[in-house]
DNA sequence: GTCTATATACGGATAGAC
DNA sequence: GTCTATCCGTATATAGAC
């Protein structure tokens, strides 16, 4: 009875090459169009760099690919779930303050991460001639981070250590959000050195703002 | 005595192929290039494309421009200084939420302007690649728009009207003006229907989380 | 499945006539 | 300055051997 696609308890080939623990042909393919891909953008990206970063020839691509744009499709895809496993939820034991700010450092510290600025990068030049792409972004991304951010903010509100109107939550929670893509993410984005602010200032500031506006009184 | 380069007083030609009032070739050349670069992106733009929307042979376009790369950097360069035309900084008579919330409009409207989100697609995916690109970019944009709201706070704080700590006028710039990127900009961005948020409550709510935090008690 | 070699097309850039 | 015609590298994609 014959195993197919790397069967569960066989361990992974070694490429002789490199002597990285290169998993199968079609692994290998993706991780290269990845690196090229983010490196390049899609349309610089040539099929060509991929199979040379791959140690494959080109027809062996197109053996798992279509096309390029399919080749494409799967690599972001694959980026997109993956750059946001799951984010640690604060333990909400401390003082609303304590959570946000802890929140709040984090998601700047994820946006920040050379990967996730390449990802950004490409699926924004891209998006406007593939929607789909815009869409699965949007809902791996920013969609997730809004849904975790209003269940913690309703939560916080709920057990009396926020007052969020029920009507301006939404608000709330995407000014909130949007706080954390200022000056040191700009640049971040444009390849420029080092942005102005440490990231615990902004942090601490962001969660200032919220609680001093909507914080309860003790 | 000959004049050179379209002199003021003589009237601008008309191309008798659309009957559009076009200007030199030069400029044709540059508006084409303005348009394929923004709808294309660099890579994906053909210099074939730029010349068949100025009604120009390539030759033309080589004549006034060494290669690709220096058209799309005069493209960008212009771009950039039109897309920061002089705001209209709001007159400060009333209190400092009327002057936030007003001012907060006015960025988030022009942000969201089509080819100011062309613009920034493009730049970004190609920062990168041409860092002088993402220098020119941030200081005919972001740079600016830092400095214009920083002067603001500093006079409504000098005034009475907001109380803002020395040392952290430039975090809170910041974070005022990140709170106009929030998620109807990444939509818009990303090229997806329509954000969630009006813009008026966004820009309401920016101006309102900074005065409860920095506004003087009356 | 995987390779080498190639078909085919397109894009950047230039030569040379007018 | 402006055009037509063309050179030449490169890119996507495939054919066919092993």
């Amino acid at each position: 009875m014959k195993r197919k696609n790397r069967p569960m308890g066989r361990p992974r080939k070694i490429d002789p090459a490199d002597g990285q623990p290169c998993l199968s042909k079609r692994d290998c393919v993706l991780t290269a169009g990845q690196q090229v891909f983010l490196e390049c953008g899609y349309a610089a990206a040539s099929m060509d760099a991929v199979a040379v970063r791959a140690n494959v020839s080109k027809a062996t691509i197109y053996a798992y690919f279509d096309n390029k744009r399919a080749l494409f499709e799967a690599v972001i895809g694959g980026r997109c779930v993956a750059a946001l496993s799951e984010f640690t939820v604060p333990q909400q034991h401390g003082d609303a303050r304590a959570v946000l700010t802890d929140l709040a450092l984090q998601v700047l510290k994820r946006q920040l991460a050379p990967e996730a600025l390449a990802l950004h990068r490409v699926v924004l030049g891209e998006a406007p001639r593939q929607p789909e792409l815009g869409e699965a972004f949007y809902a791996a991304g920013p969609a997730l981070g809004i849904e975790l951010v209003g269940r913690l903010f309703a939560d916080l509100t709920r057990r009396g250590l926020l007052a969020i109107p029920e009507g301006k939550l939404p608000l709330v929670v995407d000014l909130f959000l949007a706080m954390l893509k200022g000056d040191v993410h700009t640049r971040a984005l444009l390849g420029l050195p080092n942005g102005t602010h440490c990231l615990e200032c902004i942090a601490d500031m962001a969660a200032d703002l919220v609680v001093a506006r909507y914080g309860v009184v003790k």
